[in-house]
DNA sequence: TTGTGGAATTGAACCGATTCACCACCTGAA
DNA sequence: TTCAGGTGGTGAATCGGTTCAATTCCACAA
């Protein structure tokens, strides 16, 4: 069907070793050779079989990425992070989306190991409980994306979580608010943990209160329904903190349509700094992370694992967060 | 290492033919075989090569996906769609943002190649000079997605462009706009083709003028540069349609910088109706497309045609697009 | 002219599972 | 006794790159 390697080096007249070493090492053939191959493979249309080339060098030139929504502007930042940075070194990634869910996660973990992948990121959508080693146990590296790790004997690339659940209530306490709602996430997942403690550090330092909202997911919708829980408060917060910007676009929306104003009647302010916020009914202050840079440092530090093998000095790299004030926040009335 | 197929051949005493038979077609082998067989493969522990498999099989569980952009919600949308039905199937998914670009399209189709994938999702960045016969020819099943096909001889998956282009000009002109701004990307894309086509045909029904106000990506960004443009215009229209919502936001910033009101002095109208559209400054009104349907039907389809080969009517599914209202446009004053 | 060293090139062996033409053996009918 | 027909099993060839020991070629020094 299509010309394979031995019909190049017939076409070319030369031995299927030099068309061989024309793709891997040029700099070895004589120049006009190689230009001649080159020729030829592109007339040829001639595209490497990747199975045979992997099944003689036990090792193919994917990886995976494992996130709990690439519908979160923040994780869609991070794939193209992810992508980019792989495509720069001529790995593909598959893409799978865990929902969160510890199945889901354990299903796409199987299914990256039949394909045989070279390496893994994965965003854990819990803290424990991992088939990580597993994973090792098959040659297959493993980096933490968006999360910290306190073992050593593997790579990781996250942002200082608990900085800023500080940096979040000390902007809020600067402006002098003194009880603040906290609407998140279930604990389970690690971030929401880190920045919960980091929240509760900051309170205690600044003397605030901090009333938890708690919802099952972390989008739009639930943000909204956490408005209700907030208007039902003994004591109605002056501002709200919320985990991740789509909780806060849905919390936005649940207090505009309560009759109440942002940030007049009330201070919001959100997590990740997704594009969007700048557009919002009121652009919307938050805690800045570097997504793009976060996928593009884990795709590099797991494919120079994947590739360094031996001599690989695991790395723990740790970006920190930023505040981004906008109109959401401001000074308690 | 592990152990391959010989070993387990030889440790149960049968040639590598009859180990193979257990594997794939254990009904041929006597029952007594078999059984041995399987306790020497638990016994090594032995799993079969993957690439060994693929290589003489020919054939994977992956496809790819070749998208513009994943950061835009859109795509995104879409995106989940193909993931989720694949997943379900039990293929893989290479993820690919060819960035509009010919060049970075061409590039990952051939890596698509290298991998072997077994059919490609793709929404072209140009109406033309494409590769997919290539990928034809090397059996690879190619599905357009968010793309109309004029040729039969390939599936596709699209919304009708034209009939949105006039379902936005007939929505403007009812509310008494006779000049509107046409924000949107270069022709060379199909969608903006065809949009275009329809705003134009529906202009000259309903009898309105339109000045086309052309960027060369469809982002944020360029649509608060194109919002010079439309002030710099002869007259200022009544209403600007831009040719996404992404264009949009950036258009409805630079007019609200520019100390105009939407829509009071300007009507403001998207196309692909993403999630935020309701959490802007000002709601936006928008031409809703079926992402994450347009994504799993593609998905299916292109499935669906690997595993039939032979005996598979190529199929055009189009879907219709729905005028979304919210704040962002009203009545000319 | 011979000898030496380095660069360029060659081609057979190999990775590991699948396939298939062919063989060995057994049963039962002629 | 012979032969057809069926079952179970065999192992070399194959898929298409990669690797590496061996070879060819050429320049330059002795």
């Amino acid at each position: 069907m299509s010309a394979n390697l031995r019909d190049v080096a017939r076409q070319a007249g030369v031995s299927v070793g030099t068309v061989s070493n024309v793709l891997n090492r040029p700099d070895v053939v004589s120049p006009k050779t190689l230009e001649r191959v080159q020729k030829t493979i592109a007339d040829l249309g001639f595209v490497p079989n990747g199975f045979a080339r992997q099944l003689r060098s036990g090792y193919s030139r994917t990886i995976g990425l494992v996130v709990p929504d690439v519908a979160n502007p923040f994780f869609t930042e991070v794939a193209r992070g992810v992508e980019d940075a792989a495509s720069k070194r001529d790995y593909a990634v598959f893409l799978c989306n865990s929902d969160e869910s510890l199945e889901k996660e354990n299903k796409y973990l199987s299914v990256l190991i039949q394909q045989q992948v070279r390496g893994v990121l994965i965003t854990p959508s819990d803290s424990k409980s991992h088939q990580y080693e597993n994973l090792r146990e098959r040659g297959i590296s493993v980096a933490l994306l968006d999360t910290e790790t306190k073992n050593s004997s593997q790579c990781s690339v996250s942002v200082d979580d608990v900085r800023g659940g500080e940096i979040a209530i000390e902007h809020l306490a600067s402006l002098g608010h003194k009880e603040i709602a906290w609407v998140t996430g279930p604990e389970t997942i690690p971030q929401v943990a880190d920045r919960t403690a980091g929240v509760m550090r900051a309170a205690k330092i600044a003397k605030v209160e901090i009333s938890t909202v708690r919802v099952p997911l972390m989008n739009s919708a639930q943000g909204t329904e956490a408005v209700k829980k907030i208007l039902a408060l003994k004591k109605m917060p002056s501002a709200i903190f919320c985990g991740n910007d789509l909780l806060a676009f849905g919390v936005m929306r649940g207090i505009l349509d309560a009759g109440k104003k942002i940030p007049e009647d009330v201070s919001l302010l959100g997590y990740d700094d997704i594009a969007f916020g700048n557009s919002a009914a009121v652009p919307l202050s938050s805690i800045s992370q570097p997504a793009y840079k976060l996928g593009v440092t884990a795709a590099e530090l797991l494919i120079s694992e994947c590739e360094e093998s031996e001599d690989h000095a695991h790395q723990q790299i740790k970006f920190q967060p930023q505040l981004v004030v906008r109109a959401s926040t401001t000074k308690k009335k």
